[in-house]
DNA sequence: CTGAAAGCGCTAACAA
DNA sequence: TTGTTAGCGCTTTCAG
């Protein structure tokens, strides 16, 4: 009892082969009659169609190759994850397999096995990208916005976002805004320091070297930018944290210098982890769109590869700022 | 100028495609001659064999099915992307493709597409399972030890790792150990339970209800707990919480009702998220193997696939207790 | 609306 | 060691 072909299938109804493919993909018109016979023959038998003959037969192999980045950074926090979540999801809808690849660049899915390529990230992975471009092969990049290449992508809003965040505070009455970045190797975290910065010039606040603090993201340095921080003779009334994860650190440190926060420190976050809003102190952060990144990545590419070859679509997501309780209007401005 | 097949390949190397398919797959033996003048044609037309075809001629698919249940909850850490990065590393290593799936179970790889399967978990999936085992699909589960069901499975020993952080702690002098479970839905929260209650019975140690309170691994029900625990009468002077996150939450509450940790309460998490090392109180927990059980289940199942149908392989991961300063000896027992 | 026949690109006997 | 020859399971013209 080994696997049914689309002839036994074909058989069992009393048709061709050919009106079982039609009915499989739903495609030209077929009787209703013979379409029911079909139809239960395929019950009856379990029958699953091939995937590789059809891609074979047809040329499409309703696939597209997931590339993960292998790199470190990308693994340490639930960020990447809810990016996939919203790339499976959306290919799930739709029945389209992903074929996914974590790796260093040098290697990749064969161009022949999918119908396009999505990119999740590009580090280390740049030559991979220029390739496939050259190919042809539909290809979308998601989470890092490619000014300069003709390829599709879509990324927060991580400047706007930055931005707007100055903005609050400043209505807040702050003046006196630091900042500790992300890791400025990654695009999101020039980008919020890009924005943080653009913002406080527009505004004309004060943008002290000093205020400008490096971080990588890390639990750590976020420990060591805080303490600097906090140690000015002109300490900041509020500061502008890359990361949840960092800035429930920072505010950590605060507490624990004996700074009331949000009373004496405001601080801003981002990211949105489920953690901020069960934090201590509930973190006022910014939302970022991941899962829906993802899904809108993946639907992009995916209209891209059925489409004609269009001009590449950039894309800008976004973001939302949570109000919760790390912030607070300053005395000075009362 | 489209794809050059084989056909092509061969022409240019003035041998059959026979011959060209030998040194592709390094089978048979081939002329060092005709081999270099392959080898050279292949690179000159940048030939890249096409999966589906080859996979429709050989039988196999080189390729296997990721399953990641559609369970908000596996989103809600760092945990599965951890499995799924060692999954994917070894995965790379072997040049065997990945095609991945988030499903709810209604959904899945069609097995004519795959060697085998690799369920990231159950939940939800039991069914698609037992028929992936029905049809006698190379299956492996990984982080769900199925004891009953005759399927491979790889997953963290966390009984005994429970067992033995009780073990640390009754040495430290503690004897009223409490713990705040992790949902209890999932087996990790189950088992970590039992490990729990175990060993406190062997050590005859008391096994008050009121010291077992039942989280979900949300910070919120680590709060209730946690508030609950240290309101009674005759508050433990230990805590074992079933995840870093809600370890973490547990020590806030505690730090701001006043108790000093670990002088006076401690806490001992689970999971060691990069977060453990760099809180306010370095904490002290148990190292889970994620990556290795991911790369494990992958290397058992692919040896599944291409040896001979061997009876299944159970596998439980041993942990590791990661002594930090979240625990202190009882001056009780000084 | 239906079916016969010709492949899709590759591998695997089987001969040579 | 090499090439010839059938297919793998499906889709797709192209007639009917």
């Amino acid at each position: 009892m080994k696997k049914p072909g689309i002839a036994e299938v074909a058989r069992i109804a009393g048709v061709s082969t050919t009106t079982v493919s039609r009915v499989i993909n739903e495609v030209s018109t077929v009787s209703d009659d013979n379409r029911r016979r079909v139809l239960e023959a395929v019950k009856k038998t379990k029958y699953r169609p091939n995937p590789s003959a059809q891609h074979l037969a047809s040329g499409k192999a309703n696939t597209v190759g997931l590339i993960i980045p292998r790199f470190e950074g990308v693994f340490h926090s639930y960020y990447a994850l809810q990016v996939i979540k919203g790339i499976g999801l959306a290919a799930e809808r739709i029945h389209c397999d992903l074929l996914l690849h974590i790796t260093d660049g040098r290697t990749a899915p064969s161009p022949a096995a999918v119908d396009g390529l999505l990119f999740i990230d590009v580090y280390g992975c740049e030559e991979l990208l220029d390739r496939t471009l050259d190919e042809g092969l539909p290809t979308m990049v998601v989470n890092h916005y490619l000014e300069d290449l003709p390829v599709s992508c879509v990324a927060v809003d991580n400047k706007t976002a930055a931005e707007r965040v100055v903005d609050y505070l400043a209505r807040l009455g702050h003046r006196e805004i630091a900042t500790i970045t992300g890791d400025l190797k990654t695009q999101a975290g020039l980008d919020r320091l890009d924005g943080f910065v653009n913002a406080l010039k527009a505004r004309q606040l004060p943008c002290k070297d000093a205020y400008l603090r490096y971080g990588d993201f890390g639990l750590s340095s976020a420990r060591a930018a805080t303490e600097v921080l906090l140690a000015l003779p002109d300490r900041p009334t509020a500061i502008f944290v890359a990361s949840d994860d960092m800035a429930l650190e920072c505010i950590n440190v605060a507490l624990a210098k004996g700074l009331r926060v949000p009373e004496e420190l405001s601080v801003v976050g981002f990211d949105d982890n489920p953690i901020a809003a069960h934090a201590r102190i509930p973190l006022t952060t910014v939302r970022q769109p991941l899962s829906e990144m993802g899904r809108r990545g993946f639907e992009l590419l995916h209209q891209q590869m059925k489409g004609k070859k269009q001009t590449p679509t950039k894309l800008l997501l976004p973001t939302e700022l949570v109000e919760r309780q790390s912030c607070r209007q300053t005395w000075l401005e009362r």
